[in-house]
DNA sequence: CGAAGTCTTGACAAGACTCAAACTGGGTGG
DNA sequence: CCACCCAGTTTGAGTCTTGTCAAGACTTCG
């Protein structure tokens, strides 16, 4: 039941390696499944690195991911680069709804991936007939907006360290979430390297790799070469969630009205 | 015809001040626009700082900005806030899935504001019956997403002085598009402090007072008092879209401050 | 008038970036 | 087997951007 809500299950066809898709067919009907399965072109195929769109292309597709990372990225003119969203499978993307424009990020593999491609004006009229199809579509969009504004928070206001750590222990929870590791492990293999952790957290890889230092001498995490440990869950949660001051408290620091005004609001929790 | 896409008119009600309502009813039909007003619970009014909700609440409705504008922002356990979205007429927000979450940030008036009320329940019903106002709820989320993504890279990315050109530019824009400004305005009246770009932009308010005068001294834009004008529209687009790039000044050395104080100073006295 | 909220400025500190160089491990081809 | 390359990682030194702290000035409003 929980797990509809977490893996956003929208659609996986008989290709996809991941269980319990069942799920997917009782939420939206086998129906609708079915006409789902039909509605999709085809399955594609993809090695790391290998584009999905690009650009400036005109997407006339949504996606799904059946297996594999990927990610969403936009390159500025001058060459920065900014990754908007990592994918993982289950995961929704492209053109879902019919609001034609070019696309200004790219996509492309991050590991070995397979994508279902369900072109939008299929699934425009699909959704017609099944409206629990279109309830669907509009809570993965909207789960979607709202993970980017997450990024939004992390990226602005938090510092560095709490970036990266924040991001890594994300990728383990959606992991668990998604059966692609254990629910008590500890760690993972993740496709990424310290330039992909700053390109997403807008941070240069040698920044990144000195705070995966002092995670690691903090002996709160590690992560290296791809592999992640999470060495103390507790820790990591204080320096997340700031029940703890780590190193950051200066002499007797005096939280006083300046926050209080910017609190002052009620906030819940 | 672009307009509809242009200023996501979900909707709005007899009492909305916005002309060309007439244009969401030709979209989504006067059947469903007729249903979509009774399904209107109540319409709401605030005046600045009023909460709609707050981080922790549950929410069961959506809603469209009718007047005014207003803020969605986070805070973080210890006081840094990061505003994730502004909100001007016609927008839409609050709970558009019936995804049952507690929420996790806060929404509040920054103006005399006035937002129509769309209970989830009845939304997610009268979708089923209307397609097309399906489509444009998913176009509208789907939009949001997007523009979140955006805010990732500008936030990500980019300088403070492109981050806090570029979101001035953003808003002008927004507003030439809802008519709020004339179509060649070259300046408005926002309802922004320093402190709140600040916050929407990850940088401290005492930053983004520095950047200001930068930009008003460089006699690309002024923004006093909530009062901006665009100075040179061409700088600013080369500023932003690097296809120049801006030399803020040859040898790394503080700008001299004394002069251009006239042009500091333009208002009051 | 006072109070609160803004805006402004300066001096300084810290965080993050740049540049440059060296190291690692895994592949490749001779 | 080795030399070589490559992408990724690591480290250091120096610089620049942005944040912190502190204080004063200005506006608005009751």
């Amino acid at each position: 039941m929980t797990l509809m809500h977490t893996i956003s299950p929208l659609f996986w066809c008989s290709s996809c390696p991941i269980r319990d898709h069942s799920i997917c067919g009782a939420m939206i009907g086998p129906q609708a499944l079915g006409e789902l399965a039909s509605a999709r072109s085809s399955c594609r195929s993809f090695t790391p690195c290998d584009p999905v769109y690009a650009q400036g292309d005109r997407v006339g597709d949504a996606f799904v991911v059946l297996s594999g990372w990927l990610q969403l990225y936009q390159v500025l003119e001058d060459g920065r680069r900014q990754i908007q969203r990592f994918l993982m499978p289950g995961d929704l993307f492209g053109a879902v709804s019919a609001s034609q424009q070019d696309i200004d990020h790219s996509a492309e593999a991050l590991t070995q991936a397979s994508i279902c491609v369900l072109p939008t004006t299929r699934l425009t009229s699909l959704r017609q007939r099944h409206p629990t199809l279109g309830n669907r579509l509009l809570e993965a969009v909207e789960q979607t907006a709202h993970e980017a504004m997450d990024m939004v928070t992390n990226i602005g206001r938090r510092s560095a360290t709490e970036r990266v750590a924040r991001l890594l222990q994300h990728c383990l929870d959606e992991m668990r979430r998604r059966d692609l590791v254990a629910p008590d492990a500890r760690g993972a293999q993740l496709p990424l390297t310290q330039v992909t952790i700053g390109d997403a957290l807008g941070l240069t890889s040698i920044h990144v790799n000195r705070v995966l230092r002092s995670l690691r001498e903090m002996q709160v995490l590690s992560f290296v070469r791809g592999t992640l440990l999470i060495h103390d869950e507790v820790r990591l949660d204080a320096l997340l969630h700031g029940t703890e001051q780590h190193d950051r408290q200066g002499a007797g620091f005096v939280p006083d009205k300046r926050m209080l005004r910017t609190v002052a609001a009620p906030v819940g929790r």
